[in-house]
DNA sequence: CAAACAGTTAGCCACATGGCTAAGCATTTC
DNA sequence: GAAATGCTTAGCCATGTGGCTAACTGTTTG
């Protein structure tokens, strides 16, 4: 039932994602597979500035990617994105059960008017 | 229809959750308001240090604090969670819908034999 | 096979991050 | 009002991050 979420790797592909050329490199492989040079095309920087971006995504496991000839090409991997996502879920649920389990005892407080809570 | 992501915002909430420490007080935090000392307590680094990745949660926008006389109270912020947990949703979302249109293309092509795609 | 192409490596630099200790400043509390 | 409490600031250090240029490797292509 608790959800086991591997700490070191949610550091990788939290960090990953807390830069905006990698959000878009993310953002651009939604729409299928594509060379490093398609993905730094739109972007100022660098080749080699920008290929220590894409290794950021690669080892925090958002893409793979897989060289043939001299092309390298990349695609997203959905899973580290789900393990995102399900923390923040499990956060923000975690909240909310706390807001609810307030107004249970908002309620419970309002018909019994005996004010020993706080 | 469109949704807005504040990429400066996203950056500070992802970078603020890329850390063990920080996840584990937005952690505590869900389960209701504690002062400073109290999340300290668990954790081993020095005061001072701690209070820096407060700073980062607090100035991220994911938590609020407020001073009272002595003490400093910190609550969890709901909005940027929800911000960091739609950007991944959207992210998610565009991706499965790319793959339910190759789905479709498949399908197509299935029925109809002419192999002029791709 | 020479040239163009697509990445890659190496090395440099500036600044950010994450940890520490020591000392300081308000606010209780005795 | 002196002492304890709860944070805060200042300053140091090591490492990480994000950018660059220059030079190099392996693969097509003419």
């Amino acid at each position: 039932m608790a959800k086991h979420f591997d700490t070191q790797a949610l550091d990788r592909y939290f960090a990953a994602m807390a830069d905006p050329t990698r959000r878009a490199v993310l953002e651009r492989l939604t729409q299928g597979p594509a060379s490093v040079s398609d993905l730094h095309a739109p972007h100022q920087m660098a080749l080699p500035s920008f290929l220590r971006h894409l290794r950021v995504l690669e080892n925090g496991g958002l893409i793979v990617t897989e060289k043939r000839g001299r092309v390298r090409m990349a695609r997203i991997e959905a899973l580290p994105v789900r393990a995102a996502e399900d923390w923040l879920a499990t956060l923000r649920r975690q909240w909310e059960d706390r807001l609810d389990r307030l107004d249970t005892l908002a309620e419970a407080l309002e018909h019994d008017t005996k004010g020993d809570a706080q």
